[in-house]
DNA sequence: ACTATATAGTTAGACGTTAAATGATATTGC
DNA sequence: GCAATATCATTTAACGTCTAACTATATAGT
């Protein structure tokens, strides 16, 4: 009967890619993470490549808008980098709720060493896959992303 | 002096890819678990949504590997599914190491339901970015999820 | 046959994340 | 001024994932 064959009709493109970026996210975080040096994980990372990128100070609800994760989250990323003298957390004169965060010297010693550790790994993969598709494929993302950021509650 | 220019040199692409890979997965994650019913996971959908499309019995061990998880990982999934009726889990009668699953009829119900919620979900996006785009991103990001799937250790 | 190795699955512990509730401080509107 | 509301940060509980260690069974080498 017509139950024998199996037709199995695709997953619709759209799916797949949310699919795909869950395996992607999955993989390279954990081969990121093998890498980094003491035992950094790619979120503490992401933190302090931001301070170390664009200086100053910032708030921690400021951080968690940045990174798209909830203030707990970042509550708890920055209880681990202070913890370990990589960030230096103090209240924030202006506003008795706030707190303000800064890199310190270690921590940007740190970030120094993740990135070169980082170095190699990228082009490992760059030299496997073209950096010009990773230049190519990159609008479409961060359309998406902009969209399910403004998009989000 | 010259500490009053910024400059503030971009990450490179490759860098900023894996960047915005991550957020999307958070952020997509996020939004399409608010509209799966009964508090169903991703990954929880994943597997329903696989045995749906592609019929049969799997071992976990298959699981495991055709979405990138562990079988620590796979072995909470399964029991999650199965306490809820959503799955059935024998031995298998040719390895006493292994075991079978297989979809229930409820588990199907719950998928197809799932299906539905979805829906309006992905066209909601769909009308915000073409879904050619989608279809136009998705080569990159097979060919990149299989070479970090290769390469993994 | 027997030993060594590989594989299937589970368990225990750690970690990051989320949602929800809470406390503290600011801001807005009347 | 004062009450209502919004915002910042923290805490708690639940969850999914990982790594590592473990049990049980199967397969390969000798």
């Amino acid at each position: 009967m017509a139950e024998e064959t199996p037709e199995i009709p695709p997953d619709p493109p759209i799916f797949t890619l949310f699919n795909e970026i869950g395996i992607i996210e999955q993989l390279s975080r954990r081969r990121l993470e093998n890498v980094l040096p003491d035992g950094l994980k790619i979120s503490h990372f992401g933190v302090l490549n931001h301070f170390a990128r664009l200086g100053g100070e910032r708030a921690p609800v400021e951080l968690a808008r940045a990174f798209q994760v909830t203030k707990a989250a970042m509550t708890n990323t920055l209880g681990r980098l202070e913890a370990r003298g990589l960030v230096e957390i103090r209240p924030d004169p202006d506003d008795g709720r706030a707190k303000r965060v800064t890199l310190t010297a270690k921590g940007r010693k740190v970030r120094d060493r993740a990135i070169a550790a980082l170095g190699p790994e990228l082009a490992e993969i760059a030299s496997h896959i073209p950096a010009r598709d990773f230049a190519a494929a990159l609008p479409f993302l961060q359309r998406l992303r902009a969209y399910l950021d403004e998009a989000r509650n």
